[in-house]
DNA sequence: CTAATTTATATCAAATCTGATATAAATTAG
DNA sequence: CTAATTTATATCAGATTTGATATAAATTAG
């Protein structure tokens, strides 16, 4: 019985609550439409992507903050996917990254 | 003679100009990078997919704004690619037009 | 053509996002 | 262990983005 979204996913969970979502009803993310986590969810994938392709350029969060002309703390918080950060930010360290359009689209897919 | 980025594409020059784009330097869209015409060019891409997913599914800018809890102003600005709209909204907007992660990817990609 | 519908532009206060700074916590090097 | 480096958290003023409203312009229907 039950495999209605109550059941949610198991991983999923973790990585919504992780970082400070917060739904605009009350209870946790239990209320979360399928597009509002998806949208969260595809966030979350860019921020982790970013994570990864920085740490593979071996670069500090510091020297990517120099090249996106930003601070280290909100190179953090965009990997972190903190909800303070836009799809438009991390969309920008991808690119600064030197990634593909085709990369990232790639990744959205997945 | 001339291949470099003087001579740039022909019709994405227009798509640039079309909507208010200024770059921080100070003459039009020449001296953007690569990252940030690419930035523009993939925001505008998504802009254009959420028109055309819109009148697809043949619903009004008041009817999608609606569904978004927004205004049609607003989706006016989204699907027109104005700088003032984040790519946050317009994804959230293709979202509820019920496209999957897999056709923004693909749409990213192209 | 004329009215109705749809889309675009202008404006604005409120909310959100921004880079910066200070500093704490965690990780890595020696 | 200890210091150095790196990453995370807190705060904040300024900038940008937001939904809303009014209204103009464009498109479509009759």
């Amino acid at each position: 019985m039950n495999t209605s979204p109550k059941g949610m996913d198991s991983q999923k969970q973790n990585r919504l609550k992780k970082a400070g979502w917060k739904v605009s009803d009350t209870k946790e993310f239990l209320g979360l439409t399928e597009e509002e986590s998806t949208y969260i969810e595809m966030k979350l994938d860019m921020a982790t992507l970013l994570k990864t392709e920085r740490t593979k350029a071996g670069l500090t969060q510091s020297e990517l903050a120099k090249k996106l002309h930003t601070s280290q703390p909100r190179v953090a918080k965009m990997e972190n996917g903190d909800p303070s950060v836009t799809l438009d930010l991390i969309m920008k360290g991808l690119l600064s990254l030197q990634l593909q359009r085709s990369e990232i689209g790639k990744a959205i897919q997945a």
